[in-house]
DNA sequence: CCATGCTGCTTACCT
DNA sequence: ACAGGTAAGCAGCATGGC
């Protein structure tokens, strides 16, 4: 029997003369792409009250709607729920379809307990249960079969997991990017408004279609007849290229939907999937797009889903992620004049299909860059790069933890009934610590955290929903989180708190070894496990999920407040002076110590923390500035800036750091910030303060650095206090623009009397002349400075430029 | 009638 | 559709002095 060496892609399943067959499509060692066929059975799993139910389960066949469904075995084993033994039965059916019905229908009987797992995608469990990873390499037995297919399918009598874990490399990328006739203020029209170019970035390939004909000389544009022939020669150029990976930006819900529907349209037959299907919508909360054999990575749903908290951005738009990601970027075309020129001035249309390709490429050089990251995600999770790639926190950890719990003999919890979920949803957990500062400008600042706080609270203290027990438990070593009033066994590990400790020892392990030498992909594994580690906590908390634990997310709160609250109390009894805390950082004041003494700190707690925990020594700065709270109730949290002593600024929490500030109180607020951690310069910032306020009354500032940009976060319908924000929304959804939620509004405040959202006007048609100087000044400037200055004891007057009168009056 | 202060809604941040 | 803690702006309303 001839033995095949393959990394899988794609898995998808069919009915082959009435029995599942699961498809892995991917490439051979040497390169060639190959499909593997192998026959799985869908099963679940039931707890029953009475064991006699195995009979009655074993029997059970019948139809509904017409379509028959029937069990084909029933299995005891011995199994954990929550850590607790039972004697499960493995519940086989004949076709993935019979699993929700014939759940649906034991669930009822009253010699079954639970039903667990029916719910898992029938490829899943075939991944989970033969170990398969993605993009992993696997070593299949069979013989090439004669279906009919695009590439060569092996039928497989036997498969396994390759010894070494070797992971795929060199993929081929393909990035797709159309434009499409859009007529002003109009919305997206699939069936009626044509694809006018469309744009390929791979390896060997970088070139823009499209249909209408002008004078280029760029070698890049490729003319062709008409849309359909732009449809044809992009199935010709996919079926050329084989990618691995077809990727683009928002390609889930606009490109590759978009390419589908022109292709019905105009009956182009886009059969480029391995098994000639074409693009496959599955559509839910929003589309996913498909194409068999190829995984379709969507950047924009990795970098605002997996990715969010470690990518740090304000905007998704591809040309903010890109600049982010790859450095600077320009782009320099009017994208609404499209349809216009298209129409009337062909001869334009050049610099439209270099900004078509541009987009292509910077595309494929976001998922290029991202790959690594992608890649590693893939092999901890264990799912396809098309399911890893649009995956939310909880379904991450869920996925990892379906894949580990065998290693326990743990059956999944059910997921939550609606009932459930709201009496979940009821409670509150109560949260992190934050110390209150005092404001005031410092200097000789040293700032310690705990390295991964939560993650290693769950490991070290064996946090887990298996491992919970009475506070008056009598279980000899059990520990107590009396603010909670709960206990965890000691006696064995728990399910999630052996998890978490694995990733977060692999983590370490990972960075130890990049201490040494860099590598990009160790790199992106470090961030991934990072990740995947700090995403357990919320989870426990998470109403949806299956293996929500109140107690448990409770006590990893309650445990990271007694540390850091223990932590302040050492640091003030050692000498320090504690300026600020917040979760798991701490900033102390070294009151003249030495910064030897205050790394030394550290040691002093390390040494009575318990299993992974450790405080961090972070660094050592200069000078830093809190402020007083506007409602002047005492020192703001959350808000501070601190002086590196590499002359850089630290900017938290305060409007420089804001989106929905204007330009120009950013500015100034920062440079006021760093004249005064440099120097304590407050007379300088004043000065420069008073300037800029003049330019501002004299309309010396262009109307782009008064734009307020605010996100709007629902349908307009929705809102019940219409700020200036949704007015402005308003505005242009009369006009005809198209205005989801998500979309970032922008305005500028102009001169009158009355509410502010009367007086917003989008940028574009306000002049110079028109932005308020006084709301500037009044409502974005000074309340951006005023805490600042006042901790130099500068009156809001002074700033105004008013002290000097103010005082005479005093007198 | 108007300044002032409070509350609820909203956004965006920090960890 | 991972958690909570926090600051602050604007609209809308009540309050109280004139």
């Amino acid at each position: 029997m001839p033995t095949f060496h393959f990394y899988p892609i794609d898995i998808t399943y069919r009915i082959v003369s009435g029995k599942p067959v699961i498809y892995l499509y991917g490439r051979t060692k040497d390169g060639q792409r190959i499909a593997v066929a192998d026959r799985f059975d869908p099963y679940f799993w039931a707890i029953p009250q009475k064991k006699s139910v195995k009979e009655r389960l074993e029997n059970l066949s019948g139809e509904k709607d017409g379509e028959s469904y029937s069990v084909t075995s029933v299995e005891e084993k011995k199994k954990r729920l929550l850590g607790k033994e039972v004697e499960a039965l493995k519940v086989t059916v004949s076709q993935p379809k019979d699993v929700p019905l014939v759940r649906e229908l034991i669930r009822e009987w009253d010699d079954i307990q639970s039903v667990h797992e029916a719910d898992i995608l029938f490829t899943r469990r075939y991944l989970i249960d033969k170990k398969i990873i993605p993009m992993t390499l696997v070593v299949v037995e069979g013989e090439e079969g004669r279906e009919e297919s695009r590439i060569p399918v092996i039928a497989a009598t036997a498969i396994r997991p390759a010894e070494d874990e070797e992971t795929m490399k060199g993929l081929g990328i393909l990035a797709v990017d159309i434009e499409t006739y859009y007529p002003k203020g109009k919305g997206i029209d699939m069936d009626n408004n044509p694809i006018l170019m469309l744009a390929v970035h791979g390896e060997t390939i970088s070139r823009v279609i499209t249909w209408k004909r002008f004078a280029t000389k760029r070698r890049s544009i490729e003319f062709v007849q008409d849309e359909a022939a732009l449809l044809h020669r992009f199935r010709e150029i996919v079926l050329e290229e084989q990618p691995d990976i077809i990727t683009g930006y928002f390609s889930d819900g606009f490109d590759l939907p978009y390419i589908k529907r022109r292709a019905e349209k105009l009956k182009v037959n886009l059969d480029i999937g391995a098994d000639f299907s074409g693009i496959s919508l599955k559509k839910g909360m929003d589309t996913e797009s498909k194409i068999t054999g190829i995984a379709h990575f969507d950047v924009i749903k990795f970098v605002r889903g997996g990715l969010r908290t470690s990518i740090a951005t304000d905007s998704y738009s591809l040309n903010a992620v890109a600049s982010k990601l790859l450095g600077e970027t320009k782009h320099e075309v009017e994208l609404d004049d499209l349809a216009e020129v298209w129409d009337k001035r062909p001869e334009k249309l050049e610099p439209y299909c270099d900004y078509n390709l541009q987009d292509a490429l910077l595309t494929y050089q976001l998922a290029e860059k991202l790959l690594p990251n992608l890649t590693e995600l893939v092999k901890l999770i264990g799912l396809p790069l098309q399911d890893c790639n649009r995956m939310s926190f909880s379904q991450l950890v869920e996925s990892f933890l379906l894949r580990k719990e065998g290693e326990f003999d743990e059956i999944a919890p059910e997921k939550p009934t609606e009932h459930e979920l709201a009496k979940r949803r009821k409670v509150r957990l109560q949260g992190a610590f934050v110390h209150e500062p005092t404001p005031g400008l410092y200097h000789d600042l040293a700032v310690y955290d705990f390295r991964s706080l939560y993650p290693s609270i769950i490991a070290s203290h064996n946090i887990s929903p298996d491992t919970v027990r009475e506070a008056d438990t009598l279980e000899e070593g059990a520990f107590v989180v009396r603010e909670e009033k709960v206990a965890y066994s000691t006696a064995k590990k728990g399910f999630i708190a052996a998890v978490v400790e694995e990733v977060i020892t692999r983590r370490m392990r990972v960075k130890d070894i990049l201490k040494k030498k860099k590598d990009p992909f160790l790199e992106a594994r470090a961030m991934m496990l990072k990740i995947l580690a700090n995403s357990f906590y919320g989870y426990l908390g998470f109403p949806s999920a299956r293996w929500y634990s109140f107690a448990c997310a409770a006590s990893v709160t309650a445990l990271g407040r007694r540390y850091i609250t223990e932590t302040i109390e050492k640091a003030e009894k050692a000498g320090f002076k504690v300026l600020y805390s917040d979760t798991d950082s701490i900033f102390l004041s070294l009151q003249g110590k030495s910064k030897a003494a205050a790394k030394k700190f550290v040691d002093d707690i390390n040494e009575h923390l318990p299993g992974l925990m450790e405080l961090e020594y972070e660094g050592f700065y200069p000078s830093g500035i809190f402020v007083s709270a506007k409602d002047n109730k005492g020192g703001a949290k959350k808000r501070y800036a601190l002086l590196r002593e590499d002359g850089s600024l630290v900017i938290k929490g305060f409007e420089a750091v804001r989106r929905n500030t204007s330009v120009i109180a950013k500015e100034v607020q920062e440079h006021v910030l760093k004249a005064i951690l440099e120097k304590a310069d407050d007379k300088k910032a004043l000065n420069y303060l008073h300037g800029v306020i003049k330019g501002i009354r004299e309309k010396k500032l262009a109307v782009e650095k008064m734009v307020i940009r605010t996100r709007l976060t629902k349908p307009i319908s929705s809102y019940d206090a219409i700020g200036p924000h949704v007015a402005i929304a308003k505005q242009m959804k009369g006009k005809g623009i198209d205005i989801a939620p998500g979309a970032i509004i922008r305005y500028v405040v102009t001169t009158g009397g009355g509410r502010i959202r009367d007086r917003a006007k989008l940028p574009e048609a306000t002049k110079q002349s028109e932005y308020d100087a006084d709301y500037y000044i009044n409502n974005q400037i000074i309340p951006a400075v005023e805490k600042i200055f006042e901790v130099f004891g500068h009156t809001k007057e002074e700033l105004l430029g008013k002290g000097a009168q103010m005082r005479l009056l005093e007198f």
